[in-house]
DNA sequence: CTGAAAGCGCTAACAA
DNA sequence: TTGTTAGCGCTTTCAG
């Protein structure tokens, strides 16, 4: 049977109220005891029974991860899978754990959300998936869970006010584009994504990208922008299927790294090489676009940062200490750009 | 305030206890009773406090995952994260939630398997992690929880009784090799990794092209057995300072995707086409591999199987109904052959 | 078949 | 500064 504050209070010859005073650091107990339960307890390898605390004091010390059933395995995980550890990283620091689970159990179709919180497992949310619902939204205000939405823009009504750390992708469209712009490109054909999945950030990037052209004074063509559906597959698909629109184009923007890698493998296979005669920017900076060749210049998504300011919003609120005074937390992380090889000056 | 099972018992009007036992699907209740109290409960979406719940019961209906700290971020993330969704995917079925964490907290140096068995908030381990240590392992079996260890086998010493579930990395070493030969090389180079990081899953690998070589009246020139270091890049190193050695051969067995990947970048480098000039197989299979250009023959770990067996394993013992009779559990799953572009007749 | 009561390990008034 | 006690929400004897 593993150890309890009774066990170390009898060893002690005190109370076990003495012994969860001591072992929580209250004022209110000597030094002396302080320390002497404090090493007994450290002898023992004594832990609270965190399911006794909690019953009481209705901190778990986990936080709960809502992460998007991943549509597209390859594309979804290699870009989560860094917010999750990341995310962990920072957590661990306060000592705490985490639960990570998709919206809805696949078999019950049960909210994991309203699981989580209806069962006491959690004490805070970070949600990292866009498609909530109104319902689910008002559970967690309702039951006073702290949460914090990580990335992905909630496609509920903006009516709702809500707590989020996310890229500024209109600014990521907007530098990826300048770059080409720089570079003396004109013509920049724009690889965009389903609006509908994301939230609403492949919609910004394309803003940015628009942006960009008319700052400079060029006029947008609608049909330079065209839809993939994010996979590596779709973007090749598409360069074989409109091979003349690629030849009237010296740039790609594709709002991925994974349909940037596609477009470049469609350009090979159809006569172009990259970036000598069309130049490709990706967006996300997925490690991958450096295994390839050319190394992919895109544009690099600060999940370090927006995991990290996450969690310190979360920390804060928890330990009742919020780092941000403005109420609802809405903030913007501005990506940056990363230059590598797939670009290049217009001939 | 959320609701309990007090609640209800004052809603139908009985003891608390009925209540438990009704929603516990007690046999001791009348099914009237029993089917009134559940509608209550979903009426008001009731749900156990699962601390409460795991005071009496001693369950938590939570298992904790131990995952290796990334030593290499990309290679570990791209086989991992399709572990830990699979694995979730078996618990989730079972309505158990997961703590995924790493073996140690990465501030304090604690181990996090002591802590979580002592704070008492999983019920069983999945442990994808070669680097335990004796006490650890002790720990674990002492407190008697249940355990699995995936992918990876401990670094302990053998007379240690472990329940494992990992890849038959023998046999995936062997059918590679055996997929060169029925290709017609002979001269085959071994790209292995340094053995002490990953268990002995590298040295198996090795052992198997071995045995391949060997069966076929082939004699073992060890020149051909070199240590790479698992990433992309000393793959690619590895080429560009080996020239002649890579001259001197038609196929590359490469033990992992990425140095698979680094050596075909590298071959193409110096001037050789693959498969044209030299067959390169990969192993692990990861999405990755087909990406490139040529995509890569490569022998397929059973990420899918592994996990699953041990899901049912651990849900197994949980439940007092152990789907293994001998203990402890080892078990082996083969891995099988994609073949792919990168490899292709002996000219 | 149902209820009363004890107790899981802890925290937090309230006393002393 | 410390001990006593009640109670968090549940399960589980023991009685009835």
């Amino acid at each position: 049977m593993s150890v309890t504050i009774k066990d170390i209070a009898k060893i002690a010859g005190v109370s076990h109220s003495t012994v969860s005073r001591s072992l929580n650091d209250s004022p209110l107990i000597s030094d002396k005891t302080k320390t002497r339960i404090k090493q007994i307890a450290k002898d023992l390898d004594f832990q609270f029974n965190a399911n006794a605390r909690s019953l009481n004091t209705k901190k778990t010390g986990t936080i709960g991860i809502i992460y998007p059933e991943q549509m597209e395995e390859f594309r979804v995980n290699l870009y989560h899978s860094s917010l999750l550890s990341d995310i962990r990283y920072s957590l661990e620091r306060e000592n705490l754990d985490s639960i990570v689970t998709f919206p809805k159990n696949r078999f019950t179709k049960e909210s994991n959300i309203k699981k989580l919180i209806n069962q006491k497992k959690i004490d805070g949310l970070i949600i990292i998936y866009a498609d909530i619902s109104k319902e689910e939204l008002e559970f967690i205000k309702e039951a006073g869970i702290p949460h914090i939405f990580l990335h992905y823009i909630p496609m509920l009504g903006i009516e709702d006010e809500i707590e989020l750390i996310a890229t500024d992708h209109y600014f990521g469209g907007k530098i990826a584009t300048e770059h080409l712009l720089e570079l003396g490109h004109r013509r920049i054909l724009c690889l965009t994504a389903d609006y509908s999945i994301g939230g609403q950030e492949f919609l910004q990037r394309t803003e940015g990208y628009k942006n960009a052209l008319v700052e400079k004074g060029i006029e947008i063509d609608e049909k330079l922008i065209i839809d993939g559906n994010f996979t590596f597959e779709s973007a090749y698909k598409i360069v074989l299927e409109n091979k003349t629109l690629f030849e009237n184009v010296t740039a790609v923007f594709a709002q991925n790294d994974l349909m940037a890698l596609g477009v470049i493998r469609g350009l090979n296979e159809i006569g172009f090489s990259v970036p000598e005669d069309i130049s490709v920017i990706g967006y996300d900076d997925s490690e991958m676009g450096m295994y390839f060749k050319p190394k992919l210049t895109t544009v690099h998504q600060p999940r370090e940062e927006l995991s990290k300011i996450a969690c310190e919003y979360l920390i804060g609120v928890l330990n009742k200490k919020p780092i941000y005074t403005e109420i609802p937390v809405y903030k913007f992380v501005k990506p940056t750009l990363v230059i590598r090889e797939s670009t290049t000056k217009k001939k």
